[in-house]
RNA sequence: GCCGGAGUGGCGGAAUUGGCAGACGCGCGGGAUUCAAAAUCCCGUGGGGGCAACCUCGUGAGGGUUCGAGUCCCUCCUCCGGCACCA
């Protein structure tokens, strides 16, 4: 291969000393080290801009060619900023400790620390080779002591502080907002003067109208529970996804939809286990609206919005009626309606109550059964004892089931009757109590109000069990034409309701119009097929309001209540019965809900499908938790000035095997740090925690190391803070889309409430770069061919070397299992880095994902010998005789200002391809010129630096220019030179081309019309003919409307 | 099932956001240079038709809006990503 030879003549361009030789010169000129305000080298009349890269895991595997795309696009942008004037900041770190580092280290035999160690040196070798013009001095790894200091601190700082509802205060945006974390001492000072206070559960109370204890008659005990109860990092006991196979539990972003961890791909079980839990959910309100003004691309924020889940409807609480002899029951419902009525809808149900949360409050007259999640701590006490025996059956079988097992069986419903029943508040109904594993402990309050006539899973449960489906909302016209012309009647239901008949003249009628179906006589109606509304409203509407079981499907839309309370109602219904009928939904929402809140029987409320984070893992390589356990379950937090708590050394650090269904506890193994673990302190013994935390906990807060890496007393310095943050841009891979950006926007929300950051949000513009793919091959069969197994052949086909059948070239994830991995140090090794650099951002857009195609990587290759030789004579390594100092032709001069100001614009915008797009243009048009002027060639090196630095700072250099041109001038256009003087324009007849002309550029719309009416072919074509209209598109073209 | 994103030559991709479809690169064809090759430089290159100037079809499929649609609207197909009993 050519480019892998020597090069032949003294002047060939030498990408192998020269990438080496500047790379050098940047690190020992420290060409993009950086300087922070208050430092001497800081210049305070510049802009910044914080350009950041989302750090890699230091694999063993080093960087693929997916990593550098985004690296590249920073880079190029980092480079450009400082010639444009900026103060950059632009670091690198690594994101060190977590699974992957420990899987690596537990698979090779060696200590993560060594691994971590070796690992990151062969990335940052990577990272040098590409001529990343990073800040070097700012690098951070997270496992460094000096570093997980901070995250310790801010888990600390999240220990001790609370969110308190009622905090105002005012955004950035000049804004007023509610709710914010505090530090935990103002929480006990409000509990010990009275402000707040405390239930029974243990739980604040706001409003002294809600039954509450005084603070001075609670326990020590009781005391240290109510504010654990509130701290944002805190300790409980939850139903965890653990996974046995890594030996630790897993977030529920970290579990895939079918119940297998992320990483690795392992079963996942559900089981209670005592973990550190965040309390992210208290920020789902601001993470939401906050989501709105950022600079991110709209999937993401759709991704961050439907993770949140946010909705809307109303708490309910039915009482209950009777259940087994333990079970709690309202016992004179009037006298409880009185106290509700009176004292308001309570902060927490009483025991003899169900509270359920619904969206659709208008459904409640529709309620016909309840739910109870297996998990709900009221199923084991209503159960009646005849009912005992299967419950208890269903409840051990649903606790076990892994998520795998639950989700595997979605096609039918399970569950069991309790033998309980509640009271539809509304309607004064008796209503059966179910448990099912449909409905989640997690969600809302575990409990359900079952509309089975307007929710397809109560639907099915309904149809499965037998349970009464009834209509309380109107559907649309629409809807119900839709289910008569695709047939969605079901013929069972209406065989085991007696009206076997019932589908065939439903269809029957439907087609003729006429007769009588189900008591129901059709007039002056022609068939549904015609599209005649009558017939939906004589037939198919009384049909669904009688019993929509009939239907295939549930009607889940808006529409208009009815049978709310129904004209027949037999049950007593309240006095002051809450009529809905007729309205839409959202009047019949409002409504009903006044109604509940007026009667202290529900309230409005919002809900969250977003989960607190379960923050511990029973790993080795991670950070511990900076407290002691006490012998009486007190939780003691270190003090700050004892951080970091490191880690102990450790030879043995693999997970400790449990058993896939075992209930044994994990012992983590920090506990097999016996020297480690115990702690005495004033004669007592405290017990570290043997958890570390997620891998998550590093990279929430790493952009804020960058800013002072080597402070010691804080996370960040506060003057560099508050000028470097927000980060400008951010560019990473979507696959980070929920889970880091989350938990990264939750803890800066956490720091800045508490006044370590000055932002409310730390990511301004954030970009998605695409997936690097590559080719995988396709035999007949349909089955993927290994790509060294495949050849080319000269008609562009390619066929597989053994069995010499032709296979399709097909587009696929890089894998090792496809052997058809690209390693960049094999492509710098041919071609530099400078070419590596250009042909992945000529590939396409940073967001798409495309194929990487070494073929193609020879066309960027010739670009920079091109560009070389602009300059340099190759047969004698001097400059070029064909570089003058004339001044240009206007013709090279408006080809140099257009180019100026298309690069420009189009790194501004990212369009990194197009840019490059234009280089080639140039050097095209270039090229042929005998005579090319210094003046026209020295900015066009400028503008190749920020994508092809090595070359350029050689050129630069070779054009006699002593310092690197790093941070030389960005090169400015005139306006006028940019853009061409005459435009050959298109003339149009009823929007066919006809011809094109060529016009001045700044003609007026009369004057381009007379030319192009001046046009041989244009005047033939409208000779003869009326000219309706006459289209002028300055610059673009003129269209003729003739007929 | 729900929510996103994308379908443009043989390939990667352009298209000033409603105004000349295919910029630029790869590949392919031709030429120059060379004893020859590599490298380099120049020309051509969406399909079909015509000696030609030119005609005609063409941005996943079908309909629509418009003087004009790759771009906007409706219906559908395919691929990729995310979520998935969230009441």
């Amino acid at each position: 291969m050519a480019e892998t030879q020597s090069p032949q003549k003294p002047g060939t361009y030498d990408f192998r000393s020269v990438e080496p030789k500047w790379q050098q010169y940047w690190d020992e000129h420290d060409t993009f080290t950086v300087a922070n305000p208050g430092d001497r080298k800081f210049d305070p009349g510049k802009p910044k801009c914080y350009v950041l890269d989302m750090f890699p895991y230091p694999s063993g595997a080093g960087l693929h060619v997916g990593h550098p795309l985004g690296y590249c696009a920073t880079d190029i942008y980092s480079r450009y900023k400082r010639m444009r004037g900026f103060n950059v900041l632009h670091p690198i770190g690594y994101d060190a400790f977590g699974l992957p580092a420990e899987q690596y280290a537990i698979e090779h035999g060696v200590h993560p620390a060594v691994t971590t160690r070796k690992n990151i040196e062969n990335m940052r070798r990577q990272l040098k080779m590409f001529g990343f013009s990073y800040d070097w001095r700012r690098e951070i790894s997270t496992c460094e002591p000096g570093y997980y200091k901070h995250t310790q601190w801010i888990f600390l700082q999240m220990f001790n502080s609370w969110f308190d509802d009622e905090f105002a205060w005012t955004d950035d945006r000049g804004r007023h907002c509610k709710g914010g974390a505090r530090p935990i001492s103002e929480l006990e000072s409000a509990l010990a003067r009275g402000a707040v206070w405390a239930d029974d559960a243990m739980q604040l109370v706001r409003n002294c109208t809600q039954p509450h204890r005084e603070w001075s008659t609670l326990t020590d005990d009781q005391k240290r529970q109510v504010i654990n109860n509130q701290r944002l990092a805190y300790i409980d006991e939850i139903p965890v996804n653990w996974c046995p196979a890594l030996g630790t539990v897993l977030a529920n972003e970290e579990v895939t939809a079918d119940g297998r961890s992320d990483r690795g791909s392992h079963p996942v079980f559900r089981r209670p286990l005592r973990q550190w839990m965040l309390r992210i959910t208290r920020y789902a309100e601001r993470l939401l609206n906050d989501l709105g003004p950022l600079d991110w691309p709209e999937p993401i924020k759709i991704m961050q919005r439907n993770w949140i889940g946010r909705s809307t409807g109303a708490d309910v609480d039915f009482p209950l009626v009777s259940g087994g002899p333990e079970a709690p029951t309202v016992g004179d419902e009037a006298a409880w309606r009185e106290a509700r009525k009176a004292c308001g809808f309570a902060a927490r149900p009483e025991e003899y109550t169900i509270r359920v949360y619904t969206t659709r409050p208008d459904t409640l007259f529709g309620a016909t059964y309840m739910v109870l999640a297996p998990e709900h701590p009221l199923v084991d006490r209503v159960t009646t004892p005849p009912q005992k025996a299967d419950v208890g059956k269903y409840v051990t079988v649903a606790r076990h089931k892994s998520d795998l097992d639950r989700t595997a069986e979605t096609k039918e419903k399970t569950g069991v009757f309790t033998g309980a029943y509640a009271l539809n508040p509304v309607n004064g109904e008796k209503i059966p109590v179910w448990v099912a594993d449909y409905v989640l402990m997690g969600y809302g309050t575990g409990a359900i109000m079952a509309v089975p006539g307007h929710d397809t899973r109560d639907f099915e449960f309904a149809k499965q069990f037998d349970l009464p489906i009834v209509a309380v909302v109107q559907p649309d016209d629409e809807w119900l034409r839709e289910q008569i012309q695709r047939g969605l009647v079901d013929a069972d239901y209406c065989a085991k309701k007696g009206k076997p008949d019932l589908p065939e003249q439903l269809m029957d009628s439907a087609s003729r119009a006429a007769g009588t179906i189900a008591g129901i006589t059709a007039q002056d109606a022609t068939a549904i097929l015609d599209g005649d509304d009558s017939w939906i409203n004589q037939v198919a509407l009384p049909l669904f309001a009688e019993d929509p079981g009939v239907f295939v499907e549930s009607f889940v839309g808006e529409g208009t209540s009815l049978n709310s309370p129904a004209p027949d109602a037999t049950a007593s219904l309240p006095d002051d019965v809450c009529d809905i009928n007729a309205l839409p939904t959202t009047e019949a929402n409002d409504k009903i809900t006044r109604w509940l809140e007026k009667n202290g029987l529900g309230k409005g409320a919002v809900n969250y499908k977003l989960r607190d984070w379960v923050f511990s893992r029973q790993k080795y390589w991670g950070e511990p938790f900076p407290v002691l356990h006490g012998p009486d379950g007190e939780i003691i937090a270190y003090d700050e000035h004892d951080l970091p708590l490191e880690l102990p050394p450790m030879k043995d650090f693999k997970p400790t095997p449990v058993a896939a269904d075992s209930d044994a506890v994990p012992e983590p193994p920090l506990g097999r740090a016996t020297d480690w673990v115990t702690v005495q302190r004033d004669g007592k013994t405290y017990r570290h925690d043997l958890n570390t935390m997620p891998q998550w906990a590093g990279s929430c807060w790493y952009y804020l190391r960058y800013l002072s890496p080597d402070l010691s007393a804080r996370v960040s310095d506060a003057m560099a803070e508050d000028y470097w943050m927000p980060v400008d841009v951010y560019v990473g891979g979507a696959e980070h889309a929920v889970l880091h950006l989350l938990y990264a926007r939750f803890w800066h929300k956490v720091l800045f409430d508490l006044g370590s950051v000055s932002t409310n949000e730390p990511f301004m513009k954030l970009v998605n770069q695409g997936m690097i793919q590559s080719f995988a091959y396709k035999d007949r069969r349909g089955v993927l061919v290994t790509a060294d197994q495949v050849e080319e052949l000269a008609d562009g086909t390619f066929k597989c070397k053994k069995t010499g059948e032709p296979v399709e070239q097909v587009v696929a994830k890089m894998s090792k299992a496809l052997k058809n991995v690209v390693n960049p140090d094999d492509i710098i090794e041919r071609f530099g880095a400078d070419t590596f650099r250009l042909y992945e951002m000529f590939m396409g857009p940073i967001e798409a994902s495309k194929p990487w195609n070494t073929r193609d990587v020879p066309g960027v290759f010739k670009l920079v010998g091109r560009i070389w030789r602009l300059v340099v004579d190759e047969e004698t390594g001097r400059l070029s005789p064909a570089l003058v100092d004339d001044p240009p032709d206007e013709a090279t001069l408006r080809l140099l200002h257009k180019t100026i100001k298309r690069v420009g614009d189009d790194i501004e915008q990212l369009k990194f391809n197009t840019a490059i797009a234009r280089f080639f243009d140039f050097v095209n048009q270039l090229t042929p010129r005998d005579r090319r002027p210094r003046a026209v060639v020295e900015p066009f090196i400028l503008l190749l630096a920020p994508f092809a630095p090595h070359v350029a700072e050689e050129l630069w250099q070779r054009l006699g220019h002593k310092e690197s041109l790093a941070h030389a001038p960005w090169p400015t256009y005139d306006q006028a030179l940019a853009r061409d003087e005459a435009v050959e324009i298109a003339v149009q007849v009823n929007g066919k081309v006809k011809s094109r002309i060529t016009v001045p550029v700044d003609a007026d719309e009369k004057h381009v019309e007379q030319l192009a009416r001046a046009d041989e072919t244009v005047g033939n074509a409208i000779a003869g003919k009326t000219v309706r209209r006459v289209i002028v598109v300055g610059g673009r073209l003129v269209n003729f409307v003739v007929g």
